[in-house]
DNA sequence: CTGTGTAAAGCAAACGGTTCCATGAAGGAG
DNA sequence: CTCCTTCATGGAACCGTTTGCTTTACACAG
């Protein structure tokens, strides 16, 4: 049998209610039978039941995270894991549960986040994606339940998220070559649905605007977050008769691809090929050479995004007219890859 | 304003006691209300708070997964996401939702588990860690909460558990090596206080032995589940006077630096050493050369053990003596890093 | 000695369900 | 035409807390 409040109500010889104002830190409760009752509650082994201070409170001090699809990849196992951990250490610093969820479709997704908060078992929603119309949003929106955004949609202009300025990273990743005197770069980019890509695309044009450097469309390829693409475009670039001799990648992972392509056709790096690119996974240290990589702050974005979403759920008068958008700072990390001005040559 | 069994109830002129009824498939309802009832609730939008639901039923349909405190390799971090996947995945098939919590120390997990568990918030709980003494566990045995740990403890050896057979997995990746004509193998062991690590040799061991093969104990080094013990372990090999022509890895990272010494040192892989380790992270076939790995199933392991604890949950007659370790099968997945017969050299 | 203010604690009604028990109607057996 | 079942539903208690409203008990001023 578990120990409820009335049980040490009736062992401290008070009432239920006194019980639950000790455990509130009510004012009005003296000293005396406050320690009397806490003393008990020890002794009893005392722990309050959740669900029924949920359901009288209507509140769950919980949270939810809704994981996308599967993603097999690499990068999105260790991003995920890494936003994660991020969100689940403030979480609990704030005194949250953190639930996770995920569907196998948007319908499923959209049950499961509607059910969790109507039915009352979570306060709020952290979603982990930025699809263009997504349905779930929608309903969030439209229903007035707190929720974050990790990650930017252009659709959705005033809700609230965290992401990186990603047009920025690549304008200083792009910069740092520049910097170190290449004038011929390129830019292996991601899938253009997603925003992320066409953001540090973005970036890296401007920089090279910036600086009056040509931009050829030859040297701009597009691809996945994945090594192959990687591979692709170095047997691309290195073919082209006017080659760059630098170049800037959505992802770490096609650092790789290109690393490993460029090792087989006996290419040296940075010496023949610079190379900076984005996310700074914990093997971008590791590889040979060690790969120049925009940290952009995984466990930031996530710790940011409970943060900010369980202030929402503590006073929900939403400011209006304040900042929606929060942005986690980046770094760039440079290595080996990138250590080469190319006019010593 | 939520609506709730009553205005249900109010609004198809029944009681709340018959659409609970309906809710909950009660088979002396007669086919009509039902019919009535469940149309009304679509109108309506109704969802059964669960914080109810749950403070009467005494039950959650909810588990927990404690991470261990944050890990920060790289390994760790692909490991936890594809458990984690596997876990959500069956759990939500059998309507349950996860919550995943976390502790700075043994102390924190101990209180949060302890609250979760007693103040009713989830049903049980899957720990993900095998220590060797452990307060959480010793907390949830004598409580007689349900729980599953993914690992094994040879402290305790009665409690339910989800793990890989690691002596056989090992004793099958040295079978490899041997079958392909290998007589000299060297093993690269982790901590030697994880048990996989103390398994893993142990059937490397019995592999050898088996064979009637010579074990040197210089071609045993203990290192981590790390680049830099393979880095080290490779160098140390190759001085050696009788060197191995393969080794046997207990981690794929181990493999990766070993790679990366033996490609410093222009030596070739298969051809001067044949390597075979563990886990098969997706890492392992796109390195170079691809890495032959036991798979050890993770996802798998995450989905058992969300099976095991959610059917001792659901029934809790511990099937006295009956089978409480699930064992998940490994795999062999050959790749190029072992396909060489050095007989033929 | 009565009236008033205040601190401390109790009572009872929620919160939104579930479920045991009671009840009425209908159907069948005797 | 009763009496007993069976079936479909209603009533009410309860799950463990919180909380607004009372009540009790003083202390002190008038």
């Amino acid at each position: 049998m578990t120990v409820t409040i009335k049980d040490v109500a009736k062992k401290a010889g008070v009432s239920p209610s006194t019980v639950s104002r000790v455990l509130s830190g009510h004012p009005r409760i003296s000293l005396e039978t406050s320690r009397k009752v806490k003393t008990i509650m020890e002794e009893m082994g005392y722990t309050p039941n959740m669900m029924a201070k949920s359901l009288v409170s209507k509140t769950t001090n919980s949270i939810c995270i809704i994981l996308p699809k599967p993603a097999e990849e690499l990068f999105s196992n260790l991003f995920f894991m890494e936003l994660i951990r991020g969100i689940v250490t403030q979480s609990s610093r704030s005194g949250y549960d953190v639930l996770i969820s995920s569907g196998a479709n948007e319908k499923e997704e959209l049950e499961a986040v509607s059910r969790l908060l109507k039915g009352r078992r979570v306060d709020g929603v952290i979603l982990l994606y930025s699809r263009k119309d997504d349905a779930v949003i929608d309903f969030l929106e439209s229903s007035g339940y707190p929720f974050v955004l990790v990650g930017r949609s252009d659709r959705y202009e005033d809700i609230l998220s965290v992401d990186n300025d990603n047009v920025m990273a690549a304008f200083d990743a792009t910069n740092h070559l520049i910097s170190m005197g290449h004038e011929r770069i390129g830019f292996v980019s991601g899938p253009p649905n997603l925003i992320v890509s066409r953001d540090r695309l973005e970036g890296y044009r401007k920089a090279m605007q910036n600086s009056g450097l040509e931009m050829r469309p030859e040297w701009i390829v597009e691809g996945e977050f994945l090594q192959d693409s990687g591979y692709r475009a170095m047997s691309f670039f290195m073919n082209l008769p006017n080659r760059p001799t630098a170049l800037v990648a959505v992802d770490d992972m096609v650092s790789f691809g290109v690393l490993r392509g460029l090792n087989e056709l006996k290419y040296k790096v940075p010496e023949d090929l610079a190379i900076v690119s984005f996310n700074n996974i914990p093997l971008s240290e590791l590889s040979s050479p060690p790969i120049s990589s925009i940290d952009i702050g995984i466990y930031h974005l996530g710790y940011t995004a409970s943060q900010v979403l369980i202030q929402t759920i503590q006073k929900p008068d939403n400011d209006p007219g304040y900042t929606n958008r929060f942005v986690i700072p980046h770094r760039l990390i440079v290595r080996e890859s990138s250590m080469y001005a190319p006019g010593k040559k």
